[in-house]
This record gives structure tokens, C-alpha cells and sequence, in this order.
DNA sequence: GATTGAAATGAACACGCGTTCAGATACCCT
DNA sequence: AGGGTATCTGAACGCGTGTTCATTTCAATC
């Protein structure tokens, strides 16, 4: 036996992508062999590496990925008006989006000590650029007098990882609608923040 | 050779689980092997079967002595007073307890998903009563009209990651010391959820 | 319908894994 | 001083790891 019928690139590749994705979410990068993604891909282990140079390269493109979507669609996303009208639309983006994608955003944050040095760099560039939108945010509401802290960094890392921190309880069938819950984490947000 | 000069169980198990912790927090439970925990403490893998039943026991170990000693400290601590007292006692305590032990604090949330069913059902439990002091806090301020939140259980869980988080960027020679840190999240705190 | 390239197999490689255990050595107690 | 116990070694066990590659089969092109 070797190659399957209606095997094709375009339909394995992202396969292989979206297997990697589950089980590294669910059991860690560690702790998933390239068997277990090539078995529940439906394939043997050697397959693999027609769609990812090693391991290390199918979590690094994995989380590249996701960082540059992200950054992407925070760039489509509207930003103007009066900062508190920005404050809103980033967070309700953030927690849309967290919502949309645990799997990956669990792995982005998760996973960041299982890359190399040179891996861990590019991503931690890209979480920067994402952080930093928020902070000019704030900066804007402190300059209009609209917000009030006593730094903008760590203000920023705290209310994204209260957002962040979402998906580690939410459930689609839970006591609460993603609308209920990004009211109320909206609410603090703001209060948390404002003058 | 066999038994080294100076061994004696009760400075080899402390270091067992010291050198386990580190490692744990450093590289993941999964990517880390008996061997290279014996090696950091100077001896063979064989000689840790001593100190623990097996690898999973040694993990869970350490996150349930991490909790006990969480919850017992958090019962030493004064809970009397109006609400708004009785939170910044909680924050306060929780930033300086997680601030002290950060790769336990780590290990005890980031490697939950490598523990056994029913070892996972043990950490849970002790977790629920650490949030369970925080709701209770949260719900006094609520009735007593100093507090306001469209759910308790969410704003607990929203406070909770947010001050934990600290953890993720905080280092001891950083631009902030641990006081200035401890008021600048006190005061988040505070806005977040008051009337 | 033959030819070419893409896609997958399955076996093999060297190595590391968690764990066990008989044997050797150091410490402690009488 | 000597016997017993606590502590560690070193080798072994079976198995799983990431990765490579010659080979085979399917899909697409001419």
C-alpha cells in the first residue's frame, strides 16, 4: 500500500494542521507523539513530514499563524473616536475573537516555553504588537482625562489577561451567552480603568 | 558504588521535589524525564523511587501541598472588617503568596491537564474553596451596597486572572518593585467592582 | 493510454522514556 | 565493634520517540 485514493495536499495539509491543533491544546505540546496527530489525521507518522519540516516547525507555524490573524483582523477592526468608544471595541474584539479560537489562543500562551530561542523571539514581537494597541489606547484616555492609572503597561497586561482568562472557564453551553459575558467583563474593563 | 557519604532522605527529598518544581515550571511536566530530575540532584534516576511512587505522584504532590499551603495561609489571614477592607486583604494576600512561589503558582494551573482523573478532581476541589473566599467577599460588598457586578462567580474568576497574571511578567530586578506593583493592581481591583 | 510527479506506506534507525531490582555502601543503634 | 537499615548505583526491561527513505500507488498531464 502507499498512496491513498483522494489523497491530496490541499486537503491533508490543513488536516494535519487542525489534528496538531486539538491535541496540543488538550494534552501539550510534550505530551503528543507525531503518531498520535498522523493517527488521527488517518495516515502513518512519515506523511507528516510532507506538510511540516519537524515538530517544532508545525507548533511554531501553528502559533505564527494565529498571531498574525489576529493582528490582522485587530487591524480591520475600527479604531477611532473617543478612547473610551476604543476601549470597547477592543475588548469586545478580544473576547469575540478569544471565543472564536480557544484552541489556539490556549497554545499561543501555553506553549510559548516549547519553542526555541529564535521561534520564541518572532512570537513574542507579535504579542507586543498586539499589546501595544491597547496601551496607545489607554495612553489616549489618560491624555483626555477619560482614564486614570498609575501605568499604562501593566494596566494593559492586566486587563488583557482578565479577557484572556475567559476561555479558561467558558463553556458554549454554559449558564451564560458569549453576549452576557462580554457585557460584564466590558463593565470592569471599564470601571476598572476609568477616571 | 551505592550509597553516597552525607545521603539521608531528609535533605534528598527536599530536593527531589525542589529540582522537580524548577523543572516542571521551566520546560512542562511532559518535556521533563526522571533522568534529568535525578541529574539536577546528583544522583540516579533509580534513587527517586525513594521519594515517589512514580512521576505522576511527584507532580501531584507538589500542586497539592502547593494548595494546602495556599488555603491555610489564606485562613491565617484576617477576614473581618467591611467588605472593601476584607478585599484588599485578599488581593494583598494573593499578589505577595503568588509572587513568592511563582513556578508553583505556575505549575498548579498550567499543569493541571497532565494530571490523572482523579488527581485532577482533588486540585479542583481545593481550588473552588480558594475562590469561594474571594466570592464570599464579593457577595457581602454586593448586599451591603459597596460592591456592584452583574455576577459574582465571573467577577471572582475575572479578579482571580487578573492578579494572577502578574506572574507572567513580573521579575524581581524589573522597573516596578513588588509594593508598587501590589497598589497599582489594589486599585484595579477596587474600580472594577465598586458601586 | 503512457508518463510524470505528488502522496503515502511501512520498515528501520538510534535513542530516550519510566520503572524495577539485585547488589553495594554508608549511616545509626546497641 | 558489629548488625541492621536506609540510601544509592548500575544495569536491565519493554516500549515509544522523532525522523528518514526506498518503494508503491494514485492523480494529473500530454
Amino acid at each position: 500500500m502507499a498512496r491513498k485514493i483522494g489523497s491530496h495536499s490541499k486537503i491533508t495539509g490543513p488536516r494535519v494542521r487542525q489534528a496538531a491543533l486539538t491535541l496540543f491544546a488538550r494534552h501539550g505540546y510534550a505530551a503528543v507523539s507525531m503518531r498520535q496527530i498522523a493517527s488521527a489525521v488517518g495516515v502513518q507518522a512519515g506523511a507528516l513530514y510532507n506538510y511540516t519540516a519537524d515538530k517544532q516547525a508545525l507548533l511554531f507555524d501553528l502559533m505564527q499563524t494565529h498571531m498574525e490573524d489576529l493582528l490582522a483582523a485587530l487591524d480591520r477592526c475600527p479604531d477611532h473616536g473617543d478612547p473610551q468608544m476604543r476601549l470597547e471595541t477592543f475588548a469586545r474584539f478580544h473576547i469575540r475573537y478569544h471565543l472564536d479560537c480557544p484552541d489556539l489562543v490556549f497554545i499561543a500562551y501555553m506553549e510559548l516555553r516549547n519553542l526555541t530561542a529564535a521561534n520564541f523571539a518572532v512570537i513574542e514581537g507579535l504579542r507586543r504588537r498586539y499589546e501595544l494597541r491597547l496601551q496607545n489606547i489607554l495612553e489616549a484616555g489618560q491624555k483626555a482625562g477619560v482614564f486614570e492609572m498609575p501605568d499604562i503597561k501593566v494596566a494593559s497586561m492586566a486587563i488583557i489577561a482578565m479577557l484572556t482568562g475567559i476561555t479558561t472557564w467558558y463553556r458554549e453551553e454554559g449558564r451564560l451567552s458569549r453576549a452576557q459575558v462580554e457585557e460584564i467583563y466590558l463593565g470592569m474593563v471599564r470601571k476598572a480603568v476609568n477616571a
